[in-house]
DNA sequence: CCTGAAAAGGTGGGACC
DNA sequence: GGTCCCACCTTTTCAGG
């Protein structure tokens, strides 16, 4: 991908509603340029959809964990990911090399919502957990998109 | 937070470009009104920003790894956080409980752009690492906003 | 793949209940 | 807080180079 192309990206990454005006000025295109230029990004899946960022503390979500998760029996067909995706309080499933087999990062209300999480992960996906608790957030979701 | 404004954050959770008019229809309330609901949700700071979701892959990151660290010296101030900002390959950074005292989550091109990343992480915050590679991600980054 | 222009619709205030 | 209204700006499309 070209240079003109990761300048939009990058800037639509930092603010998602940038108008095409500004984004014209900033890559110095015409605004129906820049236009054809993201729905191509967009139609390519280069650009994913927007998110409005949310506060989780605002939310009354201020506990965040992670949570690696082995199967009971490994000898099973594992689809633990399909069996929690159900749980909301689960923001992200990652599939990991290493001792344990997946990585969850999940975000609950307080210590006692957490570990009714827990008993539900177990449960619901015959699974161990090993449970690593966040104290705070230095920062979190940069959009690491360096520039040519 | 109440229901309707629960209802406005989800629904820009999921489609941040949603439209006043779109949004209004969803949550029954006229335009203005929820034009003035979503004002004072961004001034208050529950809705932080927005952004575009982008495909690493797409730009070249296709490895994204969990990186724990510890300090080399722990008697030491700690300011690993300030001092690894500066790497933009690193997109989160977690202080945490247990054996480690961070938890990054990076993302590169290739294995050898991870192994010159852990270098600098190294040399840059005097820590060990120790890194658990993402082999897949069956979803990532889910808006877990639930409905009362 | 870019430009330019015109229609359609959304955004962001103010006045008022 | 909410509604109604209006000026302005953006988005979106289309013809043309």
């Amino acid at each position: 991908m070209e240079e003109t192309d990761r300048a939009i990206v990058a800037a639509l990454a930092v603010d998602g509603r940038l108008s095409y005006t500004d984004l014209a000025e900033r890559v110095g295109l015409s605004v129906s340029a820049v236009h054809q230029r993201v729905r191509r990004l967009e139609q390519r899946g280069v650009i994913k959809g927007y998110a409005a960022k949310v506060d989780h503390d605002a939310l009354g979500l201020s506990l965040t964990a992670f949570v690696a998760i082995r199967p009971l029996d490994p000898s099973q067909p594992d689809d633990a990911p399909d069996r929690l995706a159900k749980l909301p309080q689960i923001e992200s499933c990652y599939s990991v090399a290493g001792e344990d087999f997946y990585m969850l990062l999940v975000r609950v209300e307080n210590p006692l919502a957490l570990e009714r999480l827990l008993q539900e992960i177990r449960s619901a996906a015959n699974v161990t957990t090993r449970t690593t608790v966040v104290l705070s957030t230095p920062y979190e979701s940069r959009p690491g998109i360096r520039q040519a």
